[in-house]
DNA sequence: AGCTCCGCAATGCTGCCGCAACCCTTGTGG
DNA sequence: CCACAAGGGTTGCGGCAGCATTGCGGAGCT
């Protein structure tokens, strides 16, 4: 068995490895992106262990890049990036699954075992929708290039219906998107929040319009 | 989609059972294990969401019960025992995946959809009838790639007929796919169900029909 | 201080959906 | 070939849950 090991704290990637070893798994190691892109493309792995932060991007933005090759290796995300926020963000791009630091090896050993059980599927990353480019990383709009600023939370629902464009986006999808574990919430506070970015992305002629499905959720249409 | 919800905090179970309905899934709920081995006998799941600590016994000793007889039915484990000891073990038994409380709803759809993702023979990821494609697991459908939007039971008839297009469907897996057991239906509400779901079909040029078996139940064609 | 953001709640509105009434279709027996 | 029954189809109605909108006030920022 041979797995890919992307991951930055050398101290880590080296105990994760002897560890690996002992359990009769082969680790190949890398500590950067572009490296793993490539050795995805030469060799067949049997699962793909991946932080998040590396020193040239974001670790989650491989999935989609790998899943694009056709891949279907399953992977588990290590990371301290572990707010269940961020746990939906990584298994929702398809990872398989997540692991927050510090963990014990036993624990990954057992969940590496419970993903190769099975094999999972893929997604996509990228966002333009009718007028409108959103970069949800640097969190920011524009309409024809020209900037549009939002309020945070706006933004947050605008990003998360424009990503799944022309599907409808469950609510509590929409909820989790723009509020973690500790912000209960009480009210039609995200209501007023489609209401009101509604009306700016009229006045902004971006293009797009959001459509209620009752009991259901929201859907952004290009118009 | 049918899930059976194994736990004995009832406010806990109402919540989830409230919130997975708007994701479009039914859920069976029991208390006690013995309960549970009864129900998977008679029904079929597509997922289990597993307490550890119940009335009549430790949860996990029901997975080795359920593998016994055969079915691979997803496990997730759903507990406030979430040492990594525990967590190991639950996984080790041939859980899919063990998740401890309190745990956002959110998160605990993320990581059904992610192992129902590995479930090819219950679940197709997306399914093809006619001009329609249906995701069950994001609740849309479209026609040629144009959004249809249908009310949430609507929906799930759609689903259950077109999951098992050309085959005849019993009325009663249909009533099983749209209400679970506590609640009752007194009228033709079905039948009501499936008249507009046909009117809507027809308006939107979906290219299936959905015929009548008399005193068995329905069955979806393409034309 | 003055601004925006944003949660909250009051208000009015929409449309889902269970229900039941009524009609149509199919099957059976004489 | 008709009568009748039973199941299915269709439709309007009403209750009510969910949604849209908006003013208010607290919080945070400049």
């Amino acid at each position: 068995m041979r797995i890919l090991l992307i991951e930055d704290e050398r101290e880590l990637a080296e105990a994760l490895s002897a560890a690996l070893g002992k359990h009769g798994i082969v680790a190949d190691h890398t500590m950067h992106l572009a490296d793993a892109v490539e050795l995805t493309r030469q060799n067949i792995y049997d699962a793909i262990l991946l932080d998040r932060r590396l020193p040239d991007g974001e670790g989650l933005s491989f999935i989609p890049e790998l899943r694009r090759t056709g891949k279907d290796t399953p992977i588990i995300v290590l990371t301290a990036h572990n707010e269940p926020k961020e746990r939906i963000e990584g298994l929702d791009l398809g990872a398989d699954d997540y692991l927050g630091k510090p963990f014990l090896i036993e624990e990954l050993m057992a969940r590496l075992r419970a993903v190769l059980r099975r094999s999972p599927e893929l997604t996509e990353l990228k966002i333009t929708a009718g007028r409108m480019v959103i970069d949800p990383l640097h969190l920011s709009v524009t309409v024809d290039a020209v900037p549009l600023d939002l309020p945070r939370r706006e933004l947050l629902v605008l990003a998360a219906l424009a990503r799944r464009r022309e599907k409808t986006v469950l609510r509590s999808t929409l909820e989790a998107a723009v509020y973690n574990y500790e912000e209960e919430i009480q009210s039609n506070a995200l209501d007023a929040h489609i209401s009101r970015l509604r009306k700016r992305l009229i006045d902004a002629g971006a293009g797009v319009a959001i459509h209620n499905i009752r009991g259901v959720g929201y859907l952004m249409k290009e118009e």
